[in-house]
DNA sequence: CGTGAGGTTGATCGCTTTCAACGGAGGTGG
DNA sequence: CCACCTCCGTTGAAAGCGATCAACCTCACG
């Protein structure tokens, strides 16, 4: 059985449209592993996502899985489609989303100038995550990109509660490979080398703890001194 | 010295600005290597390119070198910033951009539906070309990268004239390098390999000529029975 | 003609992948 | 209640692809 993450930030002042006139947006729930859309389907909705964890991903012909970015409670899936969907969308663990009309949102953004903004803000912050991810994909070694995986996911559930960095791992190893563009066993490694070397601990398979924050932000950048 | 790309698309109508009023767009010329703008400067601007080739890259402390993005006449630059620039950015050969205050191209989205707009599907449209670049770095091999790089250049090359595909590589096979995630040994060595199978011609290491583009394409998605 | 930057090619190394076996957790059915 | 099965994760051994190190080439330019 799939953990539900807990939720990572409240999205009550996230995403403008919400209480948008009484456009009911309706609420779909997910099943771990259960897909919300696939590349090529016809993207008539964006997608807030309400609890849960969902992934964007690519596929090649062959089957290789390119994950291009996971979706927390608050953030909105969908954006950079044309009419047809550019990428697929699934359920990490159990999830729920709100669907949003397309065509709606689009309107509001042409007659309210603040939704346009906010769409445009949300699209550039989507920008910047994918160029950090573009440097880990393409520069980064396969402990460096763990490190730095951990480390957002760190930094994602900042204000979980206490200061100490504990997390969940909503997502499978497979996943884990398929975004850092490498293999589970390779995941499985460097994960097991982070717990000896003493900078986290994993008291079960999907629960981070990370005791040594700075030699995990030093295994990030390649400051190769560290091990 | 580096020869001038070919321009491969007007921008006559594609960014709407530049007509408004009479602010004068500032208009700048650079040097093959030169940089418009590094990570963290103050991002007062965007630009937009008016001639030439600019790349958008990020760096690791050890000097590794991502290349998130080549920017052809008519493509803009800096969207997705906050007040600081997240990335560093040069000309790849010498160009001409023209640069746009931000925060006028802002007021002018909050007032004019159609700039905002504009501004969102440009923002989208980036996503998409990204989403496309983190597949290939994530998950093919240095052939499929290399196959891929010279399709996507052919493509933006349509309607240069001939329909033959012939095009400049404007970029050093370092550039190649830095923006596939592989070196310029494997560069080399995967462009000479596509040279003997026939499928491309290279008169000069400037000059791509496309024999055989079906072989080209099937290479670019993993059809690995094409070697 | 000398020089230096960019490009190619060869030889070797090593990190990541691949192939394979095993272990544990959860679910199901006898 | 336990045997069994499947999925997921871990670990080991071997292979392979791309990186690294190094030499050489080409060409533009002073």
């Amino acid at each position: 059985m799939y953990m539900s993450p807990t939720p990572i930030e409240t999205s009550a002042t996230l995403v403008p449209w919400h209480n948008t006139a009484g456009r009911s947006a309706h609420e779909q729930r997910l099943h771990a592993h259960e897909a919300l859309f696939c590349e090529g389907d016809e993207a008539g909705f964006l997608y807030e996502v309400v609890d849960g964890v969902m992934c964007n991903y690519r596929i090649l012909l062959d089957g290789r899985r390119q994950i291009i970015s996971f979706a927390y409670p608050g953030d909105l899936i969908g954006l950079g489609h044309t009419e047809s969907h550019r990428f697929s969308c699934e359920a990490v663990c159990d999830a729920r989303v709100r669907s949003i009309p397309k065509a709606a949102l689009l309107r509001d953004a042409q007659g309210q100038a603040h939704v346009g903004h906010r769409l445009l803000e949300i699209a550039t912050a989507e920008l910047a995550d994918m160029q950090e991810h573009q440097l880990l994909l393409g520069r980064k070694s396969a402990m460096e990109k763990l490190a730095s995986f951990l480390l957002m996911l760190a930094c994602r559930s900042k204000g979980e509660g206490a200061k100490t960095a504990r997390f969940n791992l909503p997502m499978t190893r497979t996943d884990i490979a398929d975004y850092l563009g490498m293999t589970i066993e390779t995941v499985s490694r460097n994960l097991t080398k982070l717990k000896v070397l003493g900078v986290i601990d994993l008291p079960q398979t999907t629960r981070v703890i990370i005791c040594d924050m700075d030699k995990l932000e030093e295994l990030a950048e390649g400051d190769d001194a560290a091990f």
